[in-house]
DNA sequence: CTGTTATCGTACAATCTGTTCGGTAATATA
DNA sequence: TATATTACCGAACAGATTGTACGATAACAG
């Protein structure tokens, strides 16, 4: 990829993060990421067909990654330095996030959170679904899987977005202990 | 309230409605509705100040008056008729929406189902808080109370979720029945 | 019957969108 | 280093949307 292509890219996202973290998402506008960037506006259209491309772009880039690293699949990076192998995935996740790759998490909690975590869910379904339901780890067998897999999935999206509305007081390994008791029927 | 002012409101929730069956949220334009409803310009200024507030009063209407007959509080409507005394609220409300008062569930399950849903969840909240943090009823009194509401909340609108996208195949009970067999380390 | 007011129709400036174009400069490659 | 490629710029464009303003009309309430 030319060089000029990977700075006009990160230039992009970086200003439509900047952007994000202010106002609501369907109040930015492609002319606004366009003078933050400070870039021309053929050279937005030449990179993102649209705006929601550009989001479905970034949001591939920020939880496929995170979500790699879960599945212990490298993706371009070494592993997460701090992982234990005797951690839950969710535990793992949540270290993970507290991290704060990429600001990752002022976007989860801004104002727009909806459009992000629906981005985070889906990718969160395909490790509950490797990690839990095709390994015969869920309790229950008698419910369909799909709706075992939404219902772990979705309550994990919640989880974290209740401790982001919280100011993350609690510590990782508290919030997973949250999390596994209220999932003590399932998982 | 003038004739002509619940005229020109129900027209354009009518065309509001009927336009977010067919494409998602975001896509459709003042302009839209407009013609849809097929009135003036300024009347629909008139009325709503945006879009979003045309929204909010919608779903206000909506789920304040399906989450009111679950509390057993009259909402301008008579009681529920098909609803029994011993069953549990979370049939009630699977109950009620099986009715699809004014084609609630087109909404729920349509492309732009997030928006409606978070609307929702916060009428769930309170209902939930009301009817079973407040007296008592949930378990884990260890977990802050905020996080088990929450759980319980988006966990139930999620059920829904899950049950329209797979057509509703599942009768009421059934339905209940899996939402009660997750939710049973909580409540 | 009379005063009030919701609606209409039209018009308006401001903004945003997506595309086109020739010119410039950075880049990859030989 | 020389050359061909290509990403970017900047300006311009038509089309659509937005929110507001106005007088005229007709429906409404008392």
């Amino acid at each position: 990829m030319d060089r000029r292509q990977r700075k006009t890219r990160e230039a992009i996202f970086s200003a439509f993060t900047r952007l994000i973290e202010k106002r609501p998402y369907h109040q930015i506008t492609v002319q606004d990421i366009i003078d933050e960037a400070d870039i021309g506006r053929a050279t937005f259209y030449a990179h993102f067909e649209t705006k929601e491309y550009l989001l479905k772009d970034l949001c591939d880039e920020l939880f496929g990654h995170i979500v790699n690293t879960a599945l212990g699949l490298p993706h371009g990076h070494e592993h997460y330095a701090g992982c234990r192998a005797d951690e839950s995935v969710f535990l793992h996740l949540l270290r993970h996030l507290q991290e704060n790759d990429r600001n990752i998490l002022a976007l989860l909690s801004s104002q727009n959170n909806e459009i992000f975590l629906a981005y985070f869910k889906t990718d969160l379904k395909k490790l509950i679904r490797t990690q839990f339901a095709d390994t015969g780890a869920l309790k229950n067998s008698d419910l369909p899987t799909d709706y075992l897999v939404n219902h772990v999935s979705s309550s994990f999206v919640e989880t974290v977005v209740w401790w982001l509305s919280h100011g993350m007081k609690e510590e990782p390994a508290v919030l997973a202990g949250y999390f596994e008791t209220v999932m003590k029927t399932v998982i």
